[in-house]
DNA sequence: GTGAAAGCGCTAACAC
DNA sequence: GTGTTAGCGCTTTCAC
């Protein structure tokens, strides 16, 4: 008992008794064992994250600063990816469910009734990511993809382009976006913008095929695209086929990627602050811990749309 | 006890037994406590993994396919960051293992003595990744960053290029592939080629800059990049000056991203094959833990140099 | 095929 | 400031 305090709680222990625990500690190379300590106290400083898959790169800014704000206050961070399949994702929320984390952030608002219902019966905070509902499990940190198609459509609109279309990726919230797109389109009595969905995972390459793909169908004025890389590729093809940008056609990326700004021209882009993402999600439940309930648990991060040359 | 078998060796329990426990499991939304089993067990099926930093994106198809690898086998990954300080990699790995993980995976050979000794005294198995030494703690899945950079330097000399650069990011292992390019060049007798280091995580802008900063120095004819997205900055620097590559300006980047076959012209890139790194890093650990020892467990992924228009 | 006993290594709770 | 007791929820071991 008196090890435990001085490790956990030095100021509670004599000067004198920290400085033998701690020699012993050195000598023996002793580390405290978290499973018997989670297992006693029901609390493991763990918080999982489940995301659909961190080869799309769309994860990779919310998951370094949620692992870096949490390693901040002494958690740990558990990485799950459930490959966009729901089912993956429930097995993968009742195995980690089994550590007992403090608190689990997991991608997207739709999950199978399972899920949800392991993830209500848990007790723990949840934190759902990168979408919105007004009925999230718990709480939630995100924008709405309707919102965000119907207002790159507004965007491109408003700058006088008619003959609108888009490149997306292959995925339920891309869809989304897409769909709003188009359906923003036809309210503002555009030309029903083509789309053409890229399976694979080369994005850059993709941009270049699908540029390719739509100007068969006859000639556009503005391209939406779902990833910045796959409007530099859009950008590359252009160039090769001596289209201009902006002039004959523009195009807007999301994400606002680094190189977005320094090249050329210089890509107007949709920008999520996802950093932001991840440091609210860990406050979340960092807070929630601590015992701070209520606050702010539906933040949206929103977007905004970054203008530069290409649109 | 057979509830504990019901779940973990369903073979060895009765046909009737088992329907009855997976009734009661889905009645009660039981979540078997993997604190209690790993404690009492001692095996935890976590794997740790540490890494300088998510946002080089370095080490994402290294995460991706280590994870999934693991996954495969039951184990969960757990993520931690280590900003490049040692003292940050030593408290981590011995936060990390009062979980008493089943495997750990640790970027790099260069590790503190205290971190050495914690990982040692352990008792579990390390792999260390991305760099090679003939004294690993235990396992090694890596490459020679010194040959890397000499070889990169031989591409380039071979071409028959004289007047090489190098534009390089500020860590460690980019320092030595620097190095050992630029004792390359001198082992050639050829000039001594000007260095530019990017201290900045805008890789892209950083090429742009670099290639400026590097001909206000007098003319190159070909340019190490210690990154694609480098090399992309490169490129578009050139073009805006109207500088031709390769005709007048070779250009090499490294990691063979996923634009790099389809820019233009297109990159020539040094290629590590990391989801590679993951997946035989999961197997070193899942391979051991299983009780096979031996094997392969130093293995030098090596590198390629892909030839593209570029240089 | 099933069950009883014991204990993994901590920490909450309570003395003193 | 330190110590005692008990128990978190599993799985190892042994018995039947």
């Amino acid at each position: 008992m008196t090890v435990s305090r001085a490790l956990k709680t030095p100021e509670r222990v004599s000067a004198d008794t920290l400085q033998r625990v701690r020699d012993a500690v050195a000598r023996t190379g002793y580390v405290s064992n978290g499973l018997a300590g989670g297992l006693r106290s029901a609390r493991t400083l763990l918080v999982a994250a489940l995301v659909p898959a961190l080869r799309s790169h769309l994860y990779d800014a919310t998951i370094e600063s949620l692992g870096a704000a949490l390693a901040a206050d002494g958690y740990h961070l558990l990485l799950g990816q459930t490959e966009h399949s729901p089912q993956q994702e429930e097995d993968l929320v009742r195995a980690v469910l089994g550590r007992r984390p403090d608190g689990i952030v997991i991608t997207g608002v739709r999950h199978s009734k399972g899920t949800r219902a392991l993830l209500l019966a848990s007790g723990i905070p949840v934190v759902e990511l990168n979408d919105w509902t007004p009925t999230p499990i718990d709480m939630l940190v995100g924008f709405s993809h309707e919102q965000m198609g119907r207002d790159a459509c507004g965007y491109l609109a408003d700058k006088g382009h008619r003959r609108l279309a888009v490149i997306a990726t292959d995925n339920e919230r891309s869809q989304r976006r897409t769909e709003s797109f188009v359906a923003a389109a036809k309210a503002r009595r555009l030309t029903t913008p083509p789309v053409h969905v890229l399976s694979a995972s080369t994005l850059h390459g993709g941009g270049r095929a699908g540029l390719a793909a739509l100007l068969e169908h006859g000639p556009i004025d503005a391209v939406y695209c779902g990833s910045d890389m796959v409007a530099l590729g859009v950008l590359t093809e252009a160039r090769a086929r001596g289209i201009e940008v902006p002039g004959t056609l523009a195009v807007l990326g999301s994400g606002d990627l680094d190189f977005a700004a320094s090249t050329s021209p210089s890509l107007s882009s949709v920008r999520v602050d996802f950093a932001r993402v991840g440091t609210l999600a860990a406050r979340c439940i960092t807070d929630r811990v601590a015992g701070n309930d209520g606050a702010d648990t539906l933040v949206d991060v929103g977007f905004t749309i970054v203008e530069r040359e290409s649109a």
